[in-house]
Formats: C-alpha cells, structure tokens, sequence
DNA sequence: ACCTATTGATAAGG
DNA sequence: TCCTTATCAATAGGT
C-alpha cells in the first residue's frame, strides 16, 4: 500500500528504512491492539528497531503471556553450572561487535558515506580499491550478458532452422493445388476480431 | 478496510468474530515478518485465541526476544534466568558470526571479489552503488585538496606580508647609515668556529 | 511532519 | 475455510 509496491527484503536505504519501521512498527502495535479488542484475543508483542529502541504492546500482563507461550512450547529448563564461561562469552561478544562495527564503518565508506573524518592518503586508497572493484564487477557483467547474448543466439539458430523447415512443408502443400486453401482458422477472439475488422475494411471500398 | 467500518469493541456475534479473529491474525503475523524483513527489526509476537489456540511468530529465537524484553524492563527475571541468559548469549554469538559473514562477503563483492556466483542485478546494483561511492570519494577529496591549497595559499600570503615588512625595515636601515656596521657576532659555538677558520686562514697568508 | 496516489487488508456475503 | 468484491485503511514516495 503506497506509491509503489515494496519487495519483501531489507529496504537499502537507511533513511527510508527508518520511516518505514516508524509507520509500519505504528501500524502493527494498533492493529494488535485491535485484534485484542474486537476478538477477545490475548496478544503480546515485543519489537525492536535495529537500532535497539525497544517497544511493546501486551492486552494481558507480558510475563503472564510468555508463561503461557512458554508451557504451549514446552520450556527446556536447562540446568547452568558453568556460569563462569559468562565471562569468557561475554569478551566474545564484545570482540565480535568490535569487529562487525569495523566491517560496516568500512562498508560505508565504500559506498561513501561518512567519509567526512577520513584524510587525503584513506580518501585515495578507497578511491583505488573502488575503482578495481568496478572493474572487476564490470568485466564480469559483460562475460553474463555476452553469455546470455551467446544463447540468445543459438537459440534464435535453432528458430531460423525450425522456420526453414517449416516454410519447405508448406510449399510442398502449395504447389500441388494452389486453389485449396488448407488452412484452418485459429478460433480466439483476436483472431476473430482480425478477420472481422479486415472484412469490414473490403467492404467501405 | 472492509465493507463498512466497525468500531472498536469487541465484536459480539460469535461466529462473525472467529472470522475477524483469523483474518486479523493472519494479517498481523504477516506485518510482523514484513516488519521484521523490511526493517532488519526483532519482532516476536504471541496470539491466543479467545478458545485458546496459539499462534505464534518471532524472528528472532523467542527466548532471546524475551530475555532482550527482560531486561528492558529491567526484571531481575527468574530463578533459571542465569541458565536463560547462557542460551541468550549462545543466540546473540550465532547471530553476530552470522552477520559478521554477511558483512564481510558484501566488503568482498565491493572490491570484486568473489563475484562468481552473483547475477546480471546484483552486478548492476554493486556497480551503481560503487560508482555513488566513488564520486562521493572524489568530491570530498577534491574538498581536501582545495581546503589545503586554501590554507597554503593564506601562508604564502602571511609570509609574504612578514617579507614585505622586512624589507621595508632593512631598507630603512640601510638608508641613513649605511658604513656603519652595527651588527654584533653572535657568541655561539658554531660562530666560535668560524672566526677560528677565518683567524686560521688568516695565519697561513 | 504532512499529503495523496496507490496498494493492501478486510467486512460482508455466498 | 475459501472465494469474491466493495470499501476502507495503511503506507510509499514526495514535499
């Protein structure tokens, strides 16, 4: 609904990706809050926005919710016993994020945003990487389409040969008697529409 | 959206609100996973039914949206929510390896790198967004360049006031007399040296 | 934030 | 539950 339709994938652009988790999070917090209403139905809903920013929306009491939404799964009580590895998880995660938030800085300044604190020796060395990356991107585009040109071709090869054939059948059907015409009329619509606008055609003349 | 509106209160003919409940359902589960598509969002959302039938959607693991609910709200949690948050931890761990993955293969695209398997679009989309990369790389350069040739050229014109100055000072000096010598050595070392070259010199004739 | 053309959801009826 | 259709609601894209 709207302008144009949306296909189902991460909207690229982080503006418009923004607004539209604000509109639809909007849209779906009301919309559970009606079927909670006008059904009687217990609903519970928990979002979080990529950037973390948390919202929710329970007609009953959340904890009570997922106590029941845990009993309907069958809750696996796990026994702990090594809550000392927590530590040790908790310097993986970290180490982990430090490098996703590398990786995606570096993301970004490919596709040139915020690159506004990066210096003359950075700016050149992305400008290089990038350039080589077109490159490559490129000579391989023309390598998919010459192949799909190659097919095309072959294809169209075997249409010219399969016409050829067909063109020799039908003389050999003329020759003999020229006057009897085999042909059948295709019976759709179109066709018939044709015919119809060529018949009146004869007869303004 | 229908027919005619209807208000918001619980719908009372029976049959008729068992129909809104599954259409309405239905529609909030599939909000919910565009949601969550569209704006990379963590969205868990649980149903029951007035007959207490249970639906169910979450994109993400349930228990780490809900120990992520936790501790937003800032519940100490259960007994087992130590135990629970090992399992959180593990989920978060996956996720971040995954995403770091994806973030590292898209850097290698970028640089054309692993390009192989990728179709005519997803070509067609790195080379526009490399491109966008590249002239937004460029512009800020050329702004570097010129802020730095700006700042060179406010340097020479400071120094070439300075010299201006002391010129007109050594003209003012040499002016009114000029056979009056009223320079005095310098007592450093290296000057030292070089009266002694010259007294040196000197000897030798 | 607001606007509106367009798509999507759904109420009513079978 | 599923189908159809008339209508209303949500929202995408633009300002």
């Amino acid at each position: 609904m709207g302008r144009g339709k949306v296909e189902l994938k991460r909207i690229e652009n982080s503006a418009s990706r923004q607004v539209t988790f604000s509109k639809r999070r909007n849209g779906l917090l009301k919309k559970a809050f009606e079927l909670s209403i006008l059904c009687e139905a217990e609903v519970s809903l928990i979002i979080f926005s990529p950037t973390g920013k948390f919202y929710q929306f329970s007609s009953h009491d959340m904890e009570r919710s997922v106590a029941r939404y845990r009993s309907e799964v069958g809750l696996p009580g796990t026994n702990d016993q090594r809550s000392r590895s927590l530590e040790f998880w908790r310097c993986e995660i970290e180490e982990l994020r430090r490098t996703i938030n590398k990786t995606e800085a570096q993301l970004r300044h490919f596709i040139g945003e915020d690159i506004a604190p990066l210096g003359l020796k950075e700016l050149k060395q992305l400008e290089r990487q990038l350039k080589t990356g077109v490159e490559r991107i490129r000579s391989k585009k023309k390598r998919v389409i010459s192949e799909h040109i190659k097919l095309l071709k072959s294809e169209q090869r075997a249409l010219q040969e399969e016409n050829a054939h067909l063109q020799k059948r039908v003389k050999l059907q003329e020759l003999p008697d020229a006057n009897v015409s085999s042909r059948i009329p295709e019976p759709n619509a179109c066709n018939a529409f044709h015919q119809q606008r060529i018949f009146l055609d004869g007869s303004h003349h």
